[in-house]
DNA sequence: CAGCAAAAAGGACAAATGTCCTCGAATTTA
DNA sequence: TAAATTCGAGGACATTTGTCCTTTTTGCTG
């Protein structure tokens, strides 16, 4: 649990004593290489911090293709969120990339928690602010370079992603063909 | 502000008599074209909602470029939501593409509503929330479709935005060049 | 309303990326 | 361990998109 609140702290302001108190409502749970934590389909109960490995979300397009959306790596956050705020069938599929640690709440508790305390509404709502910071930047950015430079971007951002991740996601992530990625992994051995 | 109202009610449950409460602490105000209700190197101390208008984000790039990252219409909220949340100075300007009508609040203001009431908590949370699913379904759009692709769904999604906002923005907004997007115009009308 | 400036359209060519395919290496499964 | 399957690299060609430029249109100002 340390990792997950050393994580909150970076967040909001909280005391040990106040984590203490309220960490029996969060759970600790593996989850094997290509499980998953969220079903296209199925309703989603979770969020999840990731305590160790990496995760995948994806959707199926007009086209019948996966498109991977999301890499959630260690020290993150992840969740099918539109399905968890809204408790409606989920839209994206989030798998394990590798054996992975999560430490997760229920809806119905993190509702609880939100009923409980004010330190709680601050939590979800800085954590929304934050992945919508993070999305904006990843929108942004990602959108309006060159697929050598999404590549490049990721590299550097992302290496622990490129190294584990298959060519086929790392495409579909940076929205490009795996031929054209494949082209540029060619060019930068060069 | 009956339309502000509908907006909140919209995003959570809101009695009138809860919302003429807090009412006071919004402020009215008007924009006129080209002008700017944030700007790059500034720190926002406002959020809006925009009651009349259209407003443009933008950012400059490495190559100096503006990069067209947001069209904000009528009905919906706009900010500089980084700096807002960080009050730390803008990366984005945001300039009235014509004439616009909006409902403010400060900074200041909106940390007291939060102070004060668990309804603001809220909505400050869900506004997040909902502001990062807009973003995510952005980001992978803009990321995975074809240059007509994106402006078809424009057309559809943003017809208002087509008609009022020049070429070399919406361009840049959809990630293409201006060449490109005069190619699929042409197409279109034939 | 003429003249000017800014914005949009579009021609010609170059570069980037996609499509479809084959081949060999790696990984899984019986 | 052998066979089967998946995965990644890359060839050949097609299509899309970008770059650089000129021409046309639009809108503004005196």
């Amino acid at each position: 649990m340390e990792s997950f609140k050393l994580f909150l702290k970076s967040i909001v302001p909280l005391s040990d004593q106040e984590f203490e108190k309220y960490s029996p409502y969060f759970k600790t749970r593996t989850l094997a290489r290509n499980s998953y934590f969220a079903e296209i389909g199925k309703t989603s109960h979770e969020a999840a911090f990731i305590k160790k490995g990496l995760l995948r979300t994806y959707y199926i397009n007009e086209k019948s293709e996966e498109v991977t959306s999301c890499f959630c790596a260690e020290n993150n956050l992840t969740a099918s969120y539109k399905s968890f705020i809204s408790q409606l069938p989920s839209e994206l599929s989030i798998q394990a990339v590798e054996d992975t640690e999560l430490i997760t709440i229920s809806y119905n508790d993190l509702q609880i928690l939100y009923q409980k305390s004010a330190l709680w509404q601050n939590i979800g709502r800085s954590i929304a602010e934050r992945q919508y910071m993070v999305m904006e930047q990843y929108a942004s950015v990602l959108c309006n370079e060159s697929a050598k430079e999404k590549y490049m971007r990721m590299l550097e951002e992302q290496p622990a992603v490129i190294n584990k991740a298959s060519v086929n996601d790392i495409a579909s992530y940076l929205g490009i063909t795996r031929r054209t990625l494949s082209r540029i992994r060619k060019e930068i051995t060069q």
